[in-house]
Parts: structure tokens; C-alpha cells; sequence
DNA sequence: ATTAGTTCTAGTCAATGTGACTATAACTAA
DNA sequence: TTAGTTATAGTCACATTGACTAGAACTAAT
């Protein structure tokens, strides 16, 4: 499942998006359900993701990281499934570029209809988790661009906790870690003091995927 | 992988240990590797996990949160192997009732030789995660029997954070947590002042399978 | 040119949490 | 009775946090 921040349709503020495909046949057909497909012999579970993700919506994430295995019994009323689910987080510019069409559509994150199998208490699940992320580790910046400024960085957290922050006290805290590198570019075209544009140069790693590839 | 308090063979405190079985076969013939099995039709991951701990250890675990799915290319040599890894936290009476034999014993986590496949990577990323969730959930406490001394629960931490802590300060971080009830009763036979008793109250309850089984 | 409106940015201050440390309490063993 | 040990309470300096104030720097309207 991949997240990404749209504006929203009336605030105009950010919000999280997940795009959705149509199933075309049984079970569940005509239902919204997750982006998804089988494993193949020759790829690891990741590439997997990322190749069914690339098929599917057209998306290449930046940041791509397993959530979860399923594998209750009826998950499918047709079969057995274990879907070892991968989360993504895409830039504004790279979710642009996604087909969209009649069969695959954005939706917001936390206004979703019935979904098809239990990919409801999958989102539920990946929404938890990204707001624990959020908490702690520095995984804001991979919903940004390149360059943004310390004001995006506080939508976002607000987008995803879902409250407001205070500005001069985030600000500081944003400053404090040492991830975040001061650029000399101003962001012009507000109505209002232009603010400084900032970097991200952490990197994102801490699954065993990402660590130890031989 | 099962996750047990032992004493230490030198210093008598508590370490870390978990069980391993000797490879019967090839691949791997005479290594140890971590307890493990198939998944069949009939059975959850969950419960699957728990019924091959059971058939090769002999033991049930209170504890038992999904780890990781590992699916590279190249964990076995023979053929393509997807394992979706659990680990389990047993208290010392339960560990106690292990069956111990030729083929399986109980090691150091610490001071493991060479596994089968890639189980000293799994080992070490369990360890990680191990030591991340002690820093701020209430998970020690599995280690432990329903009784317990607050400077038992600092030698659990001090064993899987590998570094010593101030017992006045520990101890008022732990009353700090609602989750830990003090008892009326005290612990006696040491050749010092008697320590009282305590007990946890929390649940456990983070993953998806616990949250919602139908 | 001046002013109002906006956000950016740098501070202050009180409350809270943390690490290092001291001191006393309560037991056992000699 | 005393020494040895751990349990437990408390102090103090320091860092972090949330609430808040105020000035800086821009645009748009007058």
C-alpha cells in the first residue's frame, strides 16, 4: 500500500492518499482493494512489491518497507492467501505521475468505503504504524520533495496525527536534529516572509532487508 | 525463536538464552538452526508458530508476536524458501520445562557459532528489535513470573541492553508506569533488607493478530 | 509611500523528566 | 552488637517541552 500527501478537495491542506484498484472479477468484485500480486520464483519478497506496485499503478517509491504477513484462514472466501504486505511512502512529483483510470484511483487515507478482503484492518494497521514512525524516527521527509520548508514538514506531521503543532516549538525541534541541513534557497511566491528552504540527509534503513543485502 | 531468562554459567545473572536444533539433514547437516516448520492449510501463522514450538521445544509461550518475513533469493541452497519468523518470550518456569536432548539445547544469545541458513542475521535483527521495544513498551515483564522484584526487572534490562542502570533511578521510572501494581507481599531469603513484590497488569496487544481475530 | 495582513523566526518562562548522587531503612550473618 | 548488603527515599543540576510573546520580512491594498 502506498501513501501519499494531496491536497485536500475543501482545506487545500495536505492529507494522506492511498490509491486503489477495482477488482474486475470474483470475489469481491466491482470492490476498491489494494494494489497487489503474486510472488514470483526468482524475486525477493521486495522486488516483488515493487514490481506488482510499478505494474499495478505505475508508481516507483522511494521508500518501501514490509508492514506485515496475513494469513488468517478466511481472509479469501475462495482460498487460502498469505499476502506479506510492503508499505511505501512516494514524493508529491512521483505520485503525480500515476495511471490513474477507471480501475485505479486516489482516496483519502481515512475516508475509505468497505474495501475488498480484509484490507480494511490492513490500512488501519499501516495508518498505526506510520503514526508511531512518525513519533520517533525521521520517515516524515520521504512524503516531500528534495527541498521543502520547515512549515511542510509540520503539515505533514499534522496531516498524519491529525492535530495542530505549534509552530515555534517544532521548529526548534525540526532544527535540532541533525538530519536536517540548512540550504541557502529561500522559497518565494507567498504572500508573507519567504522561508528557508531545508534538506533531508538521513537515510531511511532499518529493516533486515535493508541491511544486510548481500 | 523463543527468547528465556537463564543465569549465566559464570556470573549467575541473568542473560538472554534461546533454544536451537541440530539439523538432522542437508542442508546444513549438524548446524544449529532455529526451531521452525511448515504451514498448513488449517492453521493461522500464529497458530502455526505455535504448534511447531510445541512439537520441537516443548514449549508455550505467553508471548508470541510476528517478527519478520524473510524471502530472499538465496536462504537455502536447495530451493526457495519463504519464512515468516515469530519470536516468543517465556517466563523462567515455563523455559525450565523445555525439552532438552541431543538435538536441542538451549544457548546464549549472545554467544551463538555459526547458524544454518541465514539464522544469525535473524538471531541479530530479533535482538535489535528486542532491545527497541524494551526501551519503551512494557515487554520485560514476559520474561518474568507473575511476581517480581523491581531489581529483577532492572537485571532483565541491564541483560538486554547490555549496560548497567541506577537502581534509585530505575526504580522510580517503573512505580511511574500505572501497569505495575505493587502487592502486599515481600520477598524473603536474601541476606539483605527484603524487597516487595510487584506484578504487571498490562496486556501485550500491538500486533494485528491480536487486535482483531474474528 | 504607507499600512495592514500574513507567516517566519527567535526568544522567554514554567513545568516536567532525567542522570548522578547521598542518605537512611531493613534485613542476614558473623 | 556489628558489619555487610540491598531496598528505598530524596536532592540537585541539567535538558526537554508546551505555552506564549515579539520582532522580522515579505505581499497586497490603500
Amino acid at each position: 500500500m502506498i501513501f501519499a500527501l494531496r491536497p485536500s478537495e475543501r482545506s487545500g491542506r495536505p492529507t494522506l492518499w492511498i490509491p486503489l484498484v477495482r477488482r474486475i472479477r470474483e470475489p469481491f468484485k466491482g470492490l476498491w482493494a489494494l494494489p497487489g500480486g503474486p510472488l514470483t520464483h526468482s524475486e525477493s519478497l521486495q522486488d516483488a512489491a515493487s514490481r506488482n506496485l510499478r505494474e499495478t499503478t505505475g508508481l516507483a517509491p522511494n521508500y518501501l518497507e514490509q508492514l506485515y504477513a496475513f494469513g488468517g484462514l478466511h481472509r479469501s472466501p475462495t482460498q487460502r492467501v498469505v499476502s506479506i504486505v510492503y508499505w511505501a511512502l512516494v514524493q508529491p512529483t512521483e505520485a503525480a505521475l500515476a495511471d490513474e483510470s477507471e480501475n485505479v484511483r486516489w482516496f483519502r487515507a481515512d475516508r475509505l468505503g468497505e474495501l475488498a478482503f480484509d484490507h480494511n484492518s490492513i490500512v488501519d494497521y499501516a495508518l498505526w504504524r506510520l503514526r508511531n514512525k512518525m513519533a520517533y524516527g525521521s520517515i516524515a521527509y520521504h512524503l516531500l520533495g528534495e527541498y521543502f520548508t520547515l512549515a511542510q514538514v509540520r503539515e505533514v506531521y499534522q496531516a498524519v496525527l491529525d492535530r495542530e503543532l505549534d509552530p515555534a516549538n517544532f521548529r526548534r525541534q525540526v532544527k535540532a536534529t541533525p538530519e536536517i541541513e540548512e540550504t541557502d534557497q529561500y522559497l518565494q511566491g507567498g504572500k508573507h516572509r519567504p522561508p528557508r528552504l531545508y534538506r533531508f540527509t538521513g537515510r531511511p534503513g532499518l529493516d533486515p532487508d535493508n541491511r544486510s543485502t548481500p
